[in-house]
DNA sequence: GTCTATATAATGATAGAC
DNA sequence: GTCTATCATTATATAGAC
């Protein structure tokens, strides 16, 4: 059914977006249940694992909105150059649509890192090892392409992070911008 | 006292790192306790606010801490240069000493956010400025400095959160030694 | 200052009706 | 699929002895 896929995405997303905002501990089923007005015996039907459950599947589904919305750009037929300011605002795009943060980052900290810090460090490889080969394309040595892959991903977290620090979310919008404009031009 | 004041400090120290590990809804009662070997009730007897209270002292703590390890060198008598190099050095050991965690972030997030999130915007504006300040000493245009204080925060809050994306303390200090490479080419 | 014991509330989770 | 009602556990917090 289609209807049931979209209720379903929908139902997601609510409660992705507590896990966001509130971290894997923060949030409670109290809240969980709220943001979607069912109840808590009803999330149980959707997640008979619960919390545990819902976190696990919420990563996944982040892990691949990031995977089609920013990365897969690096992996299409245009020139390295277009490849990443293609990334850049899909990751942009991601972070907008997440209210300012990346589930990845939230279920990396506090007792969710134990459950779920070995898969994020080796997606997280795997990503960085995306944006290095672009950074190779756009003829730079491996190595150096390693150190512009790392500082990138670091600049687009760190400029979501101190967004927050600032309640500002132009702060990071503002940093995007010359981030792009940085690599416009040097390539 | 002496020796009650560096007991207080040592106690401070031990119940911060839950907070900052564990996040403020992670961090219960019963780590707190168990993490400086005291009971519960004993807590209580140095926190009487609970929980709430922790969190504003263990802040104001990290607060201080930062503004003496890092911002303090931004109003010495140091050229600019070496005062953006003490600058991060003192941050990166901030958070070496943190165990690849800021409480100020950490406290920006969740619940924490209600109670701490004005503060904690006030303190990050004033520190931006403070490192604006010394961009503009180092020849940049005011506007220009702004940009480059915040980017360089971004980046070494970002590389904080992105070694923990991959379990790797490393991969904060190759950045930090990055950035002050970056800092001292331009010089 | 520290403890044991306990009160009270909230949390994660389940049973079973509809 | 959804609900109300409930359970068991854990959480924050307090009382009061030492």
């Amino acid at each position: 059914m289609v209807a049931s896929s979209a209720n379903r995405q929908h139902l997601h997303q609510q409660l992705a977006a507590v896990f966001r905002e509130r971290g894997y501990e923060g949030a409670t089923l109290a809240q969980l249940a709220q943001a979607t007005g069912l109840s808590k015996a009803s999330l149980y039907h959707h997640f008979p694992g619960g919390k545990a459950e819902m976190a696990a599947v919420f990563l996944r589904d982040a892990v691949t909105q990031l995977q089609q919305q920013a990365f897969a750009h690096l992996q299409s037929k245009q020139p390295p150059a277009v490849q990443l300011q293609q990334f850049i605002d899909g990751f942009a795009g991601y972070v907008a649509a997440s209210n300012g943060h990346c589930l990845v980052a939230v279920l990396a900290q506090g007792s969710a890192a134990e459950d779920h810090g070995a898969v994020i460090a080796q997606q997280y490889r795997d990503w960085l090892g995306l944006l290095a080969a672009q950074f190779e394309a756009l003829g730079h040595k491996p190595k150096r392409a390693q150190r512009r892959a790392a500082d990138l991903l670091a600049s687009l977290y760190g400029l979501m992070l101190t967004a927050r620090l600032l309640n500002d979310e132009e702060h990071f919008k503002r940093g995007v911008k010359r981030l792009k404009r940085g690599l416009h031009a040097e390539a």
